[in-house]
DNA sequence: ACGAGTACCTGGCAGC
DNA sequence: TGCTGCCAGGTACTCG
């Protein structure tokens, strides 16, 4: 599922490859997400000029050189692919000699969204340090995982990299986020950054099934290197455990020897 | 303000 | 083999 490092890795390649270009056709499949804008606003973009794709958290965005911005979510399921079609197409547009599809089996994704308020995020220069995080953990009784997910506080962060900075911080992601001691806040920061930066410079993780592919399809790298999700054994060489009650509405590993 | 729960959606897989 | 049913997960919503 894509998260901070996924999502930038598509933007650097349709960044790349279709900053300059304008809009020459657009078209809207079925059944389409469940918010999506009318295909007639859609089909205003045609002539328009894209100025280039930038990113904020999990989010997408596309540019105009008129001003006007078009915001994509990709959900879990949602890919982008250049010249390559297949089934969920959810919308398609044409420019120069390409054609930009956008799939989502699960259709989770969102476009035309309004950009939500989001927290800094780790490794820009964006104010996400010890200090903040300190600020936003003080007090608070829900799991120290939850709140690293949640976009409002941190964004970029999901299931996967949350679970690895946790393990590499050496931090159970049950614990309170008020609970954690400042050395322990300092190390947290510092593996949120680290596993993220990682997972863009190789370009995403592509686990097992859930595919994550970029948009000329080839596979991240990154899984290489995951030390905890979705793995019977973390890269310790301990077994690992799944919390009891899951957290965020999801199940959460950790390496019970190596994470208190 | 906070935390917990749930809807949204469907491919894939475990279990029978 | 073929069926059922459950799970995965990001966001936005409600409820206490």
């Amino acid at each position: 599922m894509p998260e901070l490092p996924e999502v930038e890795t598509v933007r650097r390649i349709l960044h790349e490859r279709l900053a300059g270009r304008r809009i020459t056709a657009f078209a809207v499949g079925r059944p389409t997400f469940y918010r999506l804008p009318p295909a007639s606003a859609l089909k205003t973009l045609i002539g328009e000029s894209i100025k280039g794709f930038s990113r904020r958290g999990k989010y997408l965005i596309m540019e105009f050189s008129s001003g006007r911005d078009l915001v994509l979510h990709l959900g879990m399921s949602g890919r982008v692919t250049l010249n390559s079609s297949g089934p969920h197409v959810r919308f398609q547009f044409e420019t120069g000699n390409d054609t930009v599809f956008f799939h989502d089996a699960r259709r989770f994704g969102r476009v035309g969204c309004a950009l939500p308020k989001l927290g800094p995020e780790p490794g820009a220069a964006d104010g996400f340090d010890a200090h903040y995080l300190r600020t936003i953990l003080r007090g608070r009784t829900g799991p120290v995982k939850a709140l690293l997910m949640d976009q409002k506080l941190v964004a970029g962060l999901g299931n996967i990299y949350a679970t690895e900075a946790l393990f590499a911080a050496g931090i159970r992601p049950g614990r309170a986020g008020g609970s954690l001691t400042c050395d322990e806040t300092e190390r947290l920061v510092k593996s949120c950054i680290d596993v993220l930066r990682r997972g863009v410079e190789l370009g995403g993780s592509t686990l097992n099934d859930e595919s994550f592919l970029d948009p000329l399809g080839r596979p991240g790298r990154n899984q290489d290197y995951v030390s905890v999700y979705g793995r019977k054994m973390g890269s310790c060489g301990h077994a690992l455990k799944a919390t009891r009650k899951p957290i965020g509405g999801r199940t959460s590993l950790y390496c019970p020897n190596c994470q208190k």
